[in-house]
DNA sequence: GTGAAAGCGCTAACAA
DNA sequence: TTGTTAGCGCTTTCAC
């Protein structure tokens, strides 16, 4: 690879010279050597050399996307679509952007830190973090950091985040089940946290509001710990014996539990509704079809992204992002 | 950031010393200046600056992996659990090995190599590579790469591939479908190259090897174009009325084709069986849950890393690897 | 056992 | 309009 002070060399100029053609700075270059610059740039096809670039600018060009993620319950975050596609929209936004995508995945806060510190990150995306979580990387990294789907809370700390309206989501969704006659709905996830937890707080908010009184019993969480959600299963089919509908927290686990039921050999909507949350791609070529919360998975990628590089600009701090919901109606529901 | 010279300075000694330390070449350091050094380090947090020892040392400590996308194909392609999957299990076991993890989606292979010779990227992963692509990389990238699915030609070219027994995958599950009773068989995919192509010569090889002459009309190239797939769907549901079975390239397109065929009114596997390829993660949670074949995408990927760690170490040439492939029978292929 | 100094490739302030 | 030069933070050779 051929280096700026060898052009020079060649041409006899100062690298100064040679950088300004570069970057474009042509009004401060005579007109005959930005031409015979660009052509030496063309013929040795040069590209410069990022870390040298990077080094002398204090900045590194990368955006980091640090998935917090524990190895119990995900052995490989990224294959679920959820997390696919966020990586993936965001790849593609910093790209665009001009930036690269550097991805870390670790259930380590101070290894994420250290990741940043070293490559002197430009920008953080991070998903789902807690207080405790942000208020540490905070501390360390000075940086513009966007979260995602976080519900730390505001009055603590200063932070962007990008997130969806879950509780809008569990709201409409349990609505929806309601007028469709159920009443004895049972609420299932893998732990009371986050998003999770604010769309409980909606499935609350509508059951209360319809007069239904819970049973605790009816909210089952299920342990994503592979060896245990057997257990959690049969938990489930139980339940299945006593409720018309189960609203799972995720298309996933309305996946899974549709399945399990059927292989119990219940028939789903036939002896139990259930609905989903995402919306993710295989919510409509299931069967049946899974009648699930919309959420744009895509776009809250893209406007995490959007987000930092307004930050990054030096604009002032973003407002936070709320994404909206919608319902999905598909067959997974029936009518009663 | 403190930096090692700035450590020197306090302590009055040299940054070679500094350097030493951190590098655990305390034989050429004394007990004293190693114990005092390290408190520091502690104390103040060291963090190496990583442009900077990339500069010096002239590598980058991070394996790229360059995703060669199409945009109408893929709109997200991490999205797609393939390669959502794969990209998990590189990143992870390039964590393992303390390099870091770089990922670069893009359709223009000029872009790909002057992203990889500008951060002077130590390795190379990329998927489903054809041969010209591969050269043009090749001519300008002189550090280790390893394909994955690619089915360049060996003679050629010298590089390492990690693979699939893809023809050998359409061979059985082509097998098992005749054996279940079904001549007339349609294949499905949506090119007849790579992987693909592989697959379909395995199912070519079981249909000549059973005496079925096999007609071209039952050769099915749908559209992946967004837009395009309606028709390409029309023409799926024509071949269901006169073939008992369909052979699809992937999980997605035979869950799409299955449900397609519900939605037209027709049963699976009750009036036309179908068969997977991939057992991706949705294969087992759909109904009929889908009678397919197995591949390890983590392991393909953790065997890419790990093939590239040995060429790093500057170990001889690995060979290439194919994974075995391996029938998954579940619901939705019946016998005759 | 320790340190001085050159150099990695690039940028940018300043001088000419 | 062009060139000189210092410096980004680290590694590494070589001398002491």
């Amino acid at each position: 690879m051929v280096t700026i002070k060898e052009l020079a060399n060649i041409l006899g100029i100062s690298t100064t010279t040679v950088s300004n053609v570069i970057h474009g700075k042509t009004s401060e270059v005579s007109l005959a050597t930005v031409e015979k610059v660009q052509k030496l740039l063309e013929e040795y096809d040069y590209t410069p050399n990022i870390n040298a670039r990077n080094l002398a600018q204090n900045r590194s060009k990368i955006i980091g996307m640090a998935l917090f993620s524990n190895e119990d319950k995900y052995k490989n975050i990224v294959a679920d679509p959820f997390f696919g596609s966020l990586v993936g929209a965001i790849e593609k936004e910093v790209r665009k952007n001009n930036y690269f995508f550097m991805l870390y995945v670790s259930d380590d806060i101070s290894e994420i830190i250290r990741y940043v510190s070293s490559w002197n990150v430009d920008g953080l995306i991070t998903v789902g973090m807690n207080r405790d979580e942000y208020l540490k990387i905070r501390g360390r990294y000075k940086k513009p950091i966007v979260l995602i789907d976080s519900y730390a809370p505001k009055d603590i700390m200063d932070y962007v985040n990008v997130g969806l309206d879950d509780e809008g989501g569990g709201y409409i969704m349990t609505k929806y089940l309601i007028e469709n006659g159920h009443r004895e709905i049972a609420f299932i996830c893998d732990n009371l946290e986050g998003v999770d937890y604010m769309r409980y707080r909606g499935f609350k908010k509508a059951v209360g509001e319809a007069g239904i009184v819970f049973d605790k019993k009816n909210l089952i969480i299920i342990s994503p710990v592979e060896g245990e959600t057997a257990v959690s299963m049969s938990e489930v089919y139980e339940a299945a014996q006593r409720v018309t509908a189960m609203f799972c927290c995720s298309d996933n686990y309305a996946l899974q539990v549709t399945n399990e039921l059927f292989a119990r050999g219940m028939d789903v909507p036939g002896d139990v509704s259930i609905a989903g949350f995402d919306d993710n791609i295989f919510a409509k070529v299931c069967r049946p079809a899974l009648t699930t919360v919309y959420q744009d998975v895509d776009r809250k990628g893209t406007v995490a992204v959007e987000k930092l590089m307004a930050m990054l600009r030096g604009e002032e701090n973003p407002k936070d992002e709320i994404l909206p919901v919608k319902i999905v109606v598909r067959d997974s529901v029936r009518k009663l």
